[in-house]
DNA sequence: TTGACAAATGACTACGTAGTCATCAATGCT
DNA sequence: AGCATTGATGACTACGTAGTCATTTGTCAA
């Protein structure tokens, strides 16, 4: 039997050929394959067999075409930003477990969003997630308004328009703004990303109302953007200034670190003389260098009900899920006695 | 002219509803997308319209079957891991620049790559992107053997099996080593990660030879991984054990993160006591609040070379692009004056 | 004016699969 | 024994596109 059962070089093995060399018809090889208790156990073994030896895999393509369904997710995410890179992975991972493919589409400019969405209409993917702070609702509505399925992933301002899942951000923020006031914070500023986005208006919102209702007054300063660089210059700039306070709550993790760097690095020690509390929960937040106070997204739960949302039966009008996170107590709002004991609140 | 030309609700619109509206062919409209300058202007700018009138979106699946090229590179990774985040992060953004898409095959468990590359194998990819230290020799061999290129990304063990592209472990090693050593370091340790790994093993090897040369002995302890808790683990064993070295050599930055933490956390004090590097060059090496003597990885480069390889002319036998790193200094050698007096090497 | 030629377009088909329907054999029942 | 029923399988077709080939139209030179 040499040589006459070699697949050819180039070329796929197609269910055809597995057909002909046991036998059968194509529609059986196809069916051994799509719906393997539909065939005569005997039958589907030499089936599996034959295709063991041709080295014949289903084509995924094909069936996709015929079955209009791709089992493959899109996911329109930023390039950049640790905190989306968990998301990222959370999502792989959640979906590897329900044998569904993650397509990526990143960008980096949200300029290149007209592209990305142009391009992914032209994946016939079962579903869409889209994550960032930068998609406006204007373009959440066009995307919308195709017939498939998406989830908005932590945007606040899709509320109503498409189906999302948040953390929920005005509740965590004024959890944080809580915990400092019981620290005995009097004077708080608060860093944020990007002011235009809904997810940093929401939460500065929260902290702010939950801080005025301490009769504390909340200065907002605008980072720029969400990474590293971007707190640890705001940071320095309030420095600069002179005017420290005695907590600066940020309006993200990464933006944090940055914060916490650059006050340290002129000599304001944290949560000596400034305490600062994150948002999001990275990993990092945890690691023992920095040891933050922020508050913990549940990633692996809004994740399940993003997926959930997707690949679930649909719903007639728009859910929105929003999700409770966990205060996280580190050491950068760790108070000394003499604040603890003046605390009062309420 | 209401309601005539209004869209099927749940269906997509084809090429031939297109064809129809405007008064053309099926044929014409396909190529008014995708090979437009073989459609006269006028033409093209009518299909154009109605295109838009309809909601004609060109569907990728028909046209990678009949094409046979699906524009859609996998990326088979780990699900967790810094540095995979940010090697992903490049592989998106330059794929994206060249009209190319992600497909994400992330496992967090070895024992599930049978599956994912069995998964991977149905979608007909343009290419596979093998990143992981986990896949073995006889693995790598498999996948080789089927027809489609691929490029092992950071697995010296696949050189020669399959095309790969790599930063100089050894190279990058030999260089800290000597770092190191020129800051006075005369007793050093290494902290790998994973010890069946053929990238442990060839940076062990760089940095132990290189450290032969100067007359010095370097002890191996395996953390067991990969992550921030595994160094963390690792160091606080050899705090306990008590006889601390001059440097710490770490597999990996996000390792040497953990290490550096522990050790500060007991009381240990880097660079003054023990210095520690890296290996990587992540960006949080550059935070101010670690500052990490490491070797930054080129990734856009290597990135870049990876891509080359998939999408380039194929060579006829399998190429091994090796590139070097560079040298970071912070703050974590910084060697006081004294050790700096007494350097004398080569 | 007519033949040669290029540009534009249409008819047709294949890509590889899965679902529909028809066919056939085997089984159980009266 | 005859008939209804079930299970297994095959023939056929459609999914939406792009390439091949043939046909039509328009242009230019002799």
């Amino acid at each position: 039997m040499a040589g006459s059962t070699s697949q050819r070089a180039g070329g796929s093995v197609t269910s055809t050929d597995v057909a002909a060399h046991v036998g059968v018809s194509q529609a059986t090889v196809a069916r051994a394959f799509s719906s393997p208790e539909k065939v005569a156990p005997a039958t589907r073994k030499r089936v599996e067999a034959a295709a063991a030896e041709l080295g014949y895999v289903p084509n995924a393509i094909a069936r996709s075409l015929k079955s209009q369904r791709t089992n493959i997710i899109a996911a329109v995410v930023p390039s950049v930003g640790e905190y989306w890179q968990s998301v990222l992975t959370a999502f792989s991972k959640q979906l590897a477990d329900r044998r569904q493919q993650l397509l990526l589409f990143s960008f980096s400019d949200p300029a290149q969003l007209e592209d990305v969405l142009t391009s992914l209409a032209q994946y016939r993917v079962d579903g869409v997630i889209l994550a960032s702070a930068s998609i406006d609702a204007g373009r959440l509505a066009r995307v919308g308004s195709q017939q498939l399925p998406l989830v908005a992933f932590n945007q606040p301002a899709a509320s109503g328009l498409v189906p999302s899942v948040s953390v929920d951000n005005d509740l965590g923020m004024r959890r944080l703004a809580a915990h400092v006031v019981e620290n005995g914070a009097r004077r708080v500023a608060y860093i944020g990303g990007v002011a235009a986005t809904s997810t940093d208006q929401t939460r500065y919102r929260g902290a702010a109302q939950a801080l005025a209702q301490a009769g504390i007054a909340c200065p907002y300063t605008e980072s720029g953007g969400w990474a590293y660089e971007h707190g640890y210059g705001a940071a320095r700039e309030l420095v600069e200034l002179g005017e420290l306070p005695d907590a600066i709550m940020v309006a993200g993790d990464e933006l944090a670190f940055g914060v916490i760097d650059a006050l340290e690095d002129r000599g304001v020690s944290v949560p000596t003389e400034v305490m600062v509390t994150g948002f999001d929960g990275l990993p990092q937040a945890s690691w023992a260098g920095y040891d933050l106070t922020t508050l913990t997204q549940p990633v692996e739960l809004l994740v399940e009900q993003a997926i959930a949302l997707l690949l679930g039966p649909s719903e007639p009008e728009p859910a929105d899920i929003v999700v409770a996170g966990e205060l996280r107590l580190g050491r950068t709002t760790k108070s000394s006695s003499i604040f603890e004991s003046r605390k009062d609140h309420g």
